[in-house]
DNA sequence: GCCTCATGATGAGGTAACCTCATCAATACG
DNA sequence: CGTATTGATGAGGTTACCTCATCATGAGGC
């Protein structure tokens, strides 16, 4: 029974997570960012100033690679570069006000998104599909 | 309440795709193939001869990253190119033996890892979530 | 204090997977 | 039967990553 079951069920996952990221780059594409400057705007919002090379740990990039990521969202003002008080290598990596304001605004638009996919099912089924997802994750 | 409740809907729904993704990237690691070769395979398993054309339409890439996706496949002795006898202009690409013996294994492999996912959960929350993820899909 | 080694950012240059545009053969169609 | 269209692919570009080398700074042993 559980073999022929759960091949179906990540077929099935996998189908909806496609629409979820279809959905989710319309959300992102009026502010021309893809989905790794976006990840980096997300750390930077959750830990404020952040070194470039654990900027790169997060993003599981190569130290070189956050360079040019930080090069690209600096470039459209939404991060600024200063450095590091406590070690003058280093250089710490922030959000701009105006990157502040373009996180907020995509995260309204992406939540608009979900919100149109997971509002077809019942609040019953949300509820049922919280919890599910929630034992899944750990 | 639904403003509050699908945002944490769909990061749980990340975080769950994530793990289903790196299990799924392990299944693959043996045979050295990558997710595009494999959907690849997969289109030529449900399809049996495909122009290289109609490969690239369900693949949803160009025409000529095709090529170049088949040239990695017919190198690796997974698929072949034929004349297609219907139009000389055409080639047809099709799974060889070895290609059918591959994909089946790392079908094997993947379901193994989704067992290993789903599996956690009871006959009737996998029943449940399946449900869901059909009204999702539509 | 100094010497050696490790570490942070970045320049230089490479690769993989996509792209567009040009080309050439073959087909379709007025 | 001449013209436009189509199928595959060569040539060359872009993007997002990579490694390795470089240079300044920091940390630890003596």
């Amino acid at each position: 029974m559980a073999e022929n079951d759960d091949p179906s069920l990540s077929e099935a996952f996998w189908a909806v997570a496609r629409q979820l990221r279809s959905h989710s780059r319309e959300a992102l594409s009026p502010w021309e960012i893809n989905p790794s400057h976006l990840r980096a705007l997300q750390v930077l919002a959750r830990h404020d100033a952040v070194r470039l090379r654990d900027l790169a740990d997060h993003l599981r990039i190569a130290p070189r690679s956050a360079t040019e990521v930080v090069d690209g969202l600096e470039s459209r003002g939404l991060v600024l570069r200063r450095p590091d008080p406590a070690d003058r290598r280093a250089i710490l990596v922030e959000l701009t006000d105006e990157g502040q304001r373009v996180l907020a605004a995509i995260r309204g638009a992406r939540d608009t998104e979900a919100e149109a996919l997971f509002g077809r099912l019942s609040a019953a089924d949300r509820a049922q599909l919280a919890r599910i997802l929630g034992t899944l994750r750990d």
